[in-house]
Order: C-alpha cells, then structure tokens, then sequence
DNA sequence: CCCATGATTCAACAACTGTTGAATTAGGTG
DNA sequence: CACCTAATTCAACAGTTGTTGAATCATGGG
C-alpha cells in the first residue's frame, strides 16, 4: 500500500542543519531557559529541524551541552597568551587592563550561559566541573603569569596571593559584565552599557590600589574598551 | 459500594505539613536541582506529603518560589542596620569587616539558592527583579551608607562612588563564598573552608587598599570570623 | 452527637520530556 | 543507472510534569 507523502520528506537537505547550527540555537535555548529548562524540541524549532537529527550529531542533551561548552574557551586563552607573553614589557595594570578588554569582547554576550554554567559549578554537577576547571583554569593560569611577572618586576606587592588575586579580578569583572546591567538602572541610575565601562574602569582602578607595590603610584591612564 | 481503605487516610493529620515546612523542602529542592529542575512531586516527598497539598498553601509553583524568596532576606538588613547606624565610630574597615561577617554568617549556606537566584537576575525573569531588588537593594543601601560615612569622616577616597563600590565588595564576597569552596582544591590546593576564609581576608584587605584616603594607611587587624 | 471547616490524599488531565528504530530521501560515485 | 552512504523525518515509547476536582478525614464548636 503506498503510503501517503511525508509532510516534510526526509533525507539530506540542500541547505544542512550542520552540528555547529545545533550548537547556535542550543547556546540561545539554554541560555534563555537554563539547562533543565531548554528542551531538545525547543532547540530543534530554533534550528529548523527534527528533534531526533541531535542525535544524529550528540549522543545526548547532556553530550551536546559538553559540546556547547567546548566550543567557546579556546580564543579567549590564545588571546590571554599574548598578554602574559614576559616580552609584553608594558606596566602591569595596562597588561592587566588588556585582560579586562580581553574578558569583555569574548565574554560581554551570553551571561545566560555563564550563570548557567556558575550554577552548575556551583551546585557541583560532574562531567562539566572537569570539563570547565580545564578550560576556566587555563585562562587563570595566563592571568595569574602576569600577576607573578609584576611581582618580580617590583610593581606588585610582594605578599599578594597571585591565584587567589587572579579569582578576584576574573570573578568580579564577570560580575560587573553580567549582573550589573541589570540592576544597573535601578541601582545606579544609568544604562546598562555605561554602567558595565564606569564598572570595568572602577574596578581596575580599585584592584590596581589593592596590589600595588607602591600605594602611591597613579594608575595610569587606561584607553578606553572597544565597544 | 463502599470504597477500599485508601492508602493513606486523607485530612488533616496530628503531625501537619505547614507552609514553613513545605518552604524548607522547596529550598533544599530548588538549591540542589534548579528552578525548572525542581519538580513538585520532589519537593512533596522531600516534605513527606501529597503534591495537591503545595496547592492548598500556594497558588503555583512560581508563587511558591516568590515565598521562598520572600522569607530570607529580612534578618540580614535587621543586622547591617546596627553596622551602618551612624553612632559606629570604629575604624571604616572594621565595619566593613563586619558587613563581611554579616554575610558570612547569614549566606555562607544555600549558594544552590542564590546561584539560582543570580541566574534569573541575568536572564532578566519578571516579578523576580522586583522582589530581589527590593530586599537586595535594601542591604546593599546599609552598605553604601557606612562607605558614606567613612568619606565624611576622611577615611575613604573623596573620588569613590559608593554604590558600585558597595557592589563590588558584596558581589565578590558572594562569589567568595559560593564559587571559592568549589574551585579551591583544584585551584588554590586548599580545602573549602580555609579557602573561604583566607579569600575573605585577602579581599577585605585588598578592598580597603583600594578605596582608603590615605593609602600608606596600614589595614587594622581583622578578629577571625566566626565558623 | 451533629455539623462545618480546614487539611489532607487520590486519581486524573493535558502536555511535555529525552530518546530510539525505521522509513525515507539527496547526492555522490562507479 | 544502480547502489551506497549520510542525513533527515516520523511515530512512538515510557516517564514526568504542573495542576485540579472530588473524596476523605481530624478536629472543634454548638
């Protein structure tokens, strides 16, 4: 008995929905619902697609969040090696200001995924703790060089903890680009995208009189972030 | 036809599940699995009674959630109250020291809820941001309002903005207690809770050098916070 | 004792979930 | 043209979800 034609045939379609298009609409999906929150159907309308081609791609909702999280790490560490190359002879709060401007082109979008992935840190999910500490501590790694080169070079204060000190900045710039717009018009008074600069410059300046060797230096001028 | 004997006799019972206790069920649900994680049927169980009883104290699951938040905040203002009255003349940092107890003491447990809590401020949920601006808005004037008092009195950088900076102090003190004890044994090579304590004091310290008036100004010693 | 009230459970609803095996198809190769 | 492979959808599975109306019960008051 031939059957009736599908409502959508199947097979290979001239334009894909390729993994790296699944992994676009999960990063929104999961972003704006969390990770229980975000279900495959929804990722695979965001996509165009049928649900069960995920696992044409993934083994699992779980394997493709891994995958999600995979491929968002890398730039910004190669980015953070040419900072804390010992050739970058710059004073330490401009190297260190370069970080920040590092942090906020890579990670001013998509707090909805960090949150996401803080709680999970947070709440001690396996799987992604390993996966996360890897890529997480990579970056702090190439952060924390910078401090020791300033510690050597005189500009940074002998008995400051470089890895704990390292956790300070990283965390609260993090804070300021994903928590501050938001309260930002209610607390301060003014828009998100001015509050996370005057946040960032702030807060450099703050961290830079925290270390210090000599309290009495000035910070130097810093340039302004890209937008 | 006369019904078998149900399982479970219904109505009211000796020992009865009030609204407190099915709130404390939903803390150690909603901290341990997520907003949309956490379902009812769990939270029931873990209250030790039927789910249709949630719906006899509450009109929903989201409303149930709104009460939980709704019951923490109030002792932690109560405390920062006394801190900030105006009649403290102690030194600026052994207040803010104490702000930092404060915190420790009331919100060193439950980082499941606040993680929760903070990815919903990001993913900008509705009714949620007024609750917790209203109850986090009322600490952080406390806070603000000590900064206040030590730039009248001298002690504190006439350039600072009180506001942002009373952001970052709590914000990192936060990410101190909830993030830190999880990073720590890979990151710092310490265990959770002498990381938390060292990462207190070294954040207490680096933020007075930050915003002191007079930066050769050693930091007071700090008592140790209470376990 | 009777009745009312508030507090509980039961059972069900409609909808959704992650996942899978099989059917179907597009395109490339020999 | 035939065949193969990879890529897609379909339909279904078993289970879970938030929520609700009705049945049942404990307790207290008249």
């Amino acid at each position: 008995m031939p059957q009736l034609p599908s409502a959508r045939p199947r097979g290979p379609k001239p334009h894909r929905v390729d993994a790296d298009q699944l992994l676009d609409a999960a990063q929104e999906i999961f972003s704006r619902e969390g990770l229980r929150g975000a279900s495959l159907r929804a990722i695979a309308r965001q996509a165009g697609c049928d649900p069960a081609l995920i696992y044409y791609h993934f083994d699992s909702k779980e394997a493709m969040f891994t995958a999600l999280l995979e491929r968002r790490f890398p730039p910004l560490i190669e980015d953070l090696r040419r900072v804390s190359d010992p050739g970058d002879r710059r004073p330490t709060p401009l190297r260190l200001w370069d970080v920040m401007c590092i942090y906020h082109t890579r990670l001013s979008h998509n707090p909805g995924i960090r949150s996401l992935v803080r709680g999970e840190i947070v709440r001690g999910t396996e799987g992604i703790q390993e996966l996360i500490q890897n890529q997480v501590g990579g970056a702090a790694l190439q952060v924390k060089a910078i401090l020791e080169q300033g510690i050597a070079r005189g500009e940074v204060r002998q008995d400051l903890d470089p890895l704990l000190s390292t956790f300070f900045l990283v965390k609260l710039h993090l804070e300021i680009l994903d928590v501050l717009p938001v309260v930002a018009s209610r607390l301060l008074g003014v828009p998100p995208g001015a509050a996370v600069a005057e946040g960032e410059r702030a807060w450099m300046q703050l961290f830079w009189r925290g270390i210090a060797a000599d309290p009495t230096a000035p910070v130097p001028s810093l340039p302004d972030l890209e937008p």
